[in-house]
DNA sequence: CTCCCCCTAAACAGAC
DNA sequence: AGTCTGTTTAGGGGGA
C-alpha cells in the first residue's frame, strides 16, 4: 500500500509536471503562431512616410550603429573599470537608437538591486541570468542583422546616388529598415513584458528612488518617428557634463545622449545600463563571475555539443560551429523571434509557478511556525493532548484526556493534517532517510529533549531521535520507582510519542528485543510480576561508542531543539512529500522568509539529522525521504504494514477512547495485518 | 571494506 | 487456544 501511495504521489507529481510541460507546448505552438503573425504585422505604411522621414531614420540608424560599436568598445574597457564607478555613474549616456535596439534585459542596476536585496536565491538568479544571457544573445543577433542591413542600405544608397535613380528601391530598403525596427520594438516590448512580469511577481523590486524601469508604455507603442522626435527633444535637453564627459561626445547631435538628468520620459525609455549592449557582465562584479562569462566557450544556448535553442538540438562539434549554426539557423527572423517570444512565455509561466509555490511555501512556513510554537506557549495548544507530566500518575490520568477526536482519522496525532498543511501523517513519518539518532550520543540528555518537545512528540507522528534503549531507559527512570513492567513501558511509549501509536507490533517487538538484548536492562521479579530496571553502569558502558557529529550539531540541538526540531521535521516532511529538491534551496521572494528558510535549512542540516534519524529509525524500514526517493523502492515490501496498517486500521484504533489502556491501539489491527 | 550499532522481522518457548 | 512476555537469530542500513 505504501508502495502504491508512494508511487501515486510520485506519478502525481510527474503528472503535474507533464501537464505543465505539455501546457507549455501548447503555449509554444500558440506562441509560435502568434509570433509569426506578429512578425508579419509590422507592415509600415511606407507610402505615408515621406522620404525625408525615412532618411532621418536612416541617419539615426547610422548613428546608432556607430554608437553600438563604441558601446562595444566601451564594454571591453569598462570591464577594467572598477564596478563601483560604473555603478555610481548611471548617467552613462545612452543613445536612444541603441537603447531602442537594446533588449530590455535586466539592467545591471536592477541586477545589483536583486543581489543586494537577496530576494532571489542563487538558483533563481542563475535562471534569471541565463534568461538574460539568452536575451542578450538575441539582441546580439539583432544587432548583427541590423549592421548588415545598414551596410546593405548604404551600399544601395550609394549605387542609387551614382545611378541617379529615383529611390523607389531605396524606399523599399527603408521599408525593410522600418520593418526591422518594428521588430526590434516588438522584441523590446516583449522583454519589457518580461520585466514587468518579473516585477509583478516580486522577483524584481524597484525602489522608488531608483530610475524607473523601462516599463512605461512610452516605448511600447512608439513608432520610429516618435522616437526620432523624442531624440530631438532629448538632444535639446543635453547637459554640459554629458557633452564633455561621456564617451559619445564625438557624436553629433543625433547621437542624442541621454543622461540620468534627462527628462523622465527618456530615462524611462532607456535605463542607462541598458546601453551596455546587453552584456550584463560588464558592470556588475558578480556578473563577471558567471560561468559563461569566464569561459567564452560556454554559452547558455550551447551545451554538450548540442544547440540548446528551443526545439533545435542540432549537434555542433565545437563552439565555433555552434556559433555558425546559431547565426545561420537562428538568425533573426520570424521564427526565431517567435521562438524567443515563446521562450519568454515559458519563462513567465515558470515564474508564475514559482511565485505560486513561494506563496504556498510561505503559508506552509507560517503554519508550521504557529503550530510548532503553540504547544510551547500553551500546554494544550491544539486540544489534542493534555499536557501530561511524566509521572506515572499523570500517565494514568492523561490518556483519557487525550482527545483524539479533533484530529482526522488518518492523522490522529498531527494537529493539522488536512488541507494545505503539509504535515500529513504519511509525510510526517516518512520524513528523513537518514538513519541517525543523537539519542545518547552528543550528550544531549534525552529527558531534556523529550521534555522540551513533549507536546510535539505527542502530537506529531515524528519518530523521536532516540534509540529504543534510550527511550526505554528514560521511561523506566521517569517512573517513581525506577522500574516498569513491560506493559507500562509500552504505555509510556504510546503516551509520550504519537509515533508509537501505530505499528505497535513492530515497535513493541523492538522494545522487548531491546530489553532482552541489552545488559543494561535488568529484569526483576516482583510481586505483581516482572519489572524492568536500568543498570546505569551498564547503560553508560555502551554509550561512549560513537560520539560523532560535529559540535555545531550538538549546539544546534541544545539551543534549538524545542522549536526547531519539530519545525525541521515538518519542513523536511513537506519537502520530502513534495519531492521538490529544486525548491529546497529556492528562496522566497520575501527576504524575511528567505532568512527564515536559510535558518531552517541550517537547522535541517544539523538538527534535522536527529529528527530524520528518528523517523527512519523505528519506522519499519522506511524513512520519509526514502519514501520520496525512488531508491527507496527497495524497501517497499515493508510498506504494506507501514502505510496500510497505520493509516487505515491503526488510525481508527487511535481514536479508541481507551487511550490509557495499554494494549490499546493499533496493536491488534497491525498484528492481524502482519499475520 | 570492515566493524559496530541499531532497527526490524521473525521464530520460538514459557507463563498466564 | 490465544495472548503476553521474553529470548534469540538473521539481515539490512548507516556511521566511523
Amino acid at each position: 500500500m505504501m508502495q502504491e501511495s508512494g508511487t501515486e504521489t510520485k506519478s502525481n507529481g510527474s503528472a503535474i509536471q507533464n501537464g505543465s510541460s505539455s501546457g507549455n507546448h501548447l503555449l509554444e505552438c500558440g506562441g509560435l503562431r502568434e509570433g509569426r503573425s506578429n512578425g508579419e504585422t509590422p507592415a509600415v505604411d511606407v507610402g505615408a512616410a515621406d522620404l525625408a522621414h525615412v532618411q532621418q531614420q536612416q541617419q539615426a540608424l547610422q548613428v546608432a550603429r556607430q554608437l553600438l560599436l563604441q558601446q562595444q568598445q566601451q564594454q571591453q574597457v569598462s570591464g577594467l573599470k572598477s564596478p563601483k564607478r560604473n555603478d555610481k555613474q548611471p548617467a552613462l549616456q545612452v543613445p536612444v537608437s541603441v537603447a531602442m535596439m537594446t533588449p530590455q534585459v535586466i539592467t545591471p542596476q536592477q541586477m545589483q538591486q536583486i543581489l543586494q536585496q537577496q530576494v532571489l536565491s542563487p538558483q533563481q538568479l542563475q535562471v534569471l541570468l541565463q534568461q538574460q544571457q539568452a536575451l542578450m544573445l538575441q539582441q546580439q543577433q539583432l544587432q548583427e542583422f541590423y549592421k548588415k542591413q545598414q551596410e546593405q542600405l548604404q551600399l544601395q544608397l550609394l549605387q542609387q546616388q551614382h545611378a541617379g535613380k529615383q529611390p523607389k528601391e531605396q524606399q523599399q530598403v527603408a521599408t525593410q529598415q522600418l520593418a526591422f525596427q518594428q521588430q526590434l520594438l516588438q522584441m523590446q516590448q516583449l522583454q519589457q513584458q518580461h520585466l514587468l512580469s518579473l516585477q509583478r511577481q516580486g522577483l524584481l523590486t524597484i525602489q522608488p528612488g531608483q530610475p524607473a524601469l523601462p516599463l512605461q508604455p512610452l516605448t511600447q507603442g512608439m513608432i520610429p518617428a516618435e522616437l526620432q522626435q523624442l531624440w530631438k527633444e532629448v538632444t535639446s535637453a543635453h547637459t554640459p557634463e554629458e557633452a564633455t564627459g561621456n564617451n559619445h561626445s564625438s557624436l553629433d547631435l543625433t547621437t542624442t545622449c541621454v543622461s540620468s538628468s534627462a527628462p523622465s520620459k527618456t530615462s524611462l525609455i532607456m535605463n542607462p545600463h541598458a546601453s551596455t549592449n546587453g552584456q550584463l557582465s560588464v558592470h556588475t562584479p558578480k556578473r563577471e563571475s558567471l560561468p559563461h562569462e569566464e569561459h567564452p566557450h560556454s554559452h547558455p544556448l550551447y551545451g554538450h555539443g548540442v544547440c540548446k535553442w528551443p526545439g533545435c538540438e542540432a549537434v555542433c562539434e565545437d563552439f565555433q560551429s555552434f556559433l555558425k549554426h546559431l547565426n545561420s539557423e537562428h538568425a533573426l527572423d520570424d521564427r526565431s523571434t517567435a521562438q524567443c517570444r515563446v521562450q519568454m512565455q515559458v519563462v513567465q509561466q515558470l515564474e508564475l509557478q514559482l511565485a505560486k509555490d513561494k506563496e504556498r511555501l510561505q503559508a506552509m512556513m507560517t503554519h508550521l511556525h504557529v503550530k510548532s510554537t503553540e504547544p510551547k506557549t500553551a500546554p494544550q495548544p491544539l486540544n489534542l493532548v493534555s499536557s501530561v507530566t511524566l509521572s506515572k500518575s499523570a500517565s494514568e490520568a492523561s490518556p483519557q484526556s487525550l482527545p483524539h477526536t479533533p484530529t482526522t482519522p488518518t492523522a490522529p496525532i498531527t494537529p493539522v493534517t488536512q488541507g494545505p498543511s503539509v504535515i500529513t501523517t504519511t509525510s510526517m513519518h516518512t520524513v528523513g532517510p537518514i538513519r541517525r539518532r543523537y539519542s545518547d550520543k552528543y550528550n544531549v540528555p534525552i529527558s531534556s529533549d523529550i521534555a522540551q518537545n513533549q507536546e510535539f512528540y505527542k502530537n506529531a507522528e515524528v519518530r523521536p531521535p532516540f534509540t529504543y534503549a534510550s527511550l526505554i531507559r528514560q521511561a523506566i527512570l521517569e517512573s517513581p520507582e525506577k522500574q516498569l513492567t513491560l506493559n507500562e513501558i509500552y504505555n509510556w511509549f504510546t503516551r509520550m510519542f504519537a509515533y508509537f501509536r501505530r505499528n505497535a507490533a513492530t515497535w513493541k517487538n523492538a522494545v522487548r528485543h531491546n530489553l532482552s538484548l541489552h545488559k543494561c536492562f535488568v529484569r526483576v521479579e516482583n510481586v505483581k510480576g516482572a519489572v524492568w530496571t536500568v543498570d546505569e553502569v551498564e547503560f553508560q558502558k555502551r554509550r561512549p561508542q560513537k560520539i560523532s557529529g560535529n559540535p555545531s550539531l550538538i549546539k544546534n540541538m541544545q539551543s534549538s531543539h524545542a522549536y526547531c526540531t519539530p519545525l525541521n521535521a515538518a519542513l523536511q516532511a513537506s519537502m520530502a512529500e513534495n519531492s521538490i529538491p529544486l525548491y529546497t534551496t529556492a528562496s522566497m521572494g520575501n527576504p524575511s522568509l528567505g532568512t527564515l528558510a536559510s535558518a531552517m535549512r541550517e537547522e535541517l542540516n544539523g538538527a534535522m539529522e536527529h529528527t530524520n534519524s528518528n523517523e527512519s529509525d523505528s519506522s519499519p524500514g522506511r524513512s520519509p525521504l526514502q519514501a520520496a526517493h525512488p531508491v527507496h523502492v527497495k524497501e517497499e515490501p515493508l510498506d504494506p504494514e507501514e502505510a496500510e496498517g497505520p493509516l487505515s486500521l491503526v488510525t481508527t484504533a487511535n481514536h479508541s477512547p481507551d487511550f490509557d489502556q495499554d494494549r490499546d491501539y493499533e496493536d491488534e489491527p497491525v498484528n492481524e495485518d502482519m499475520e
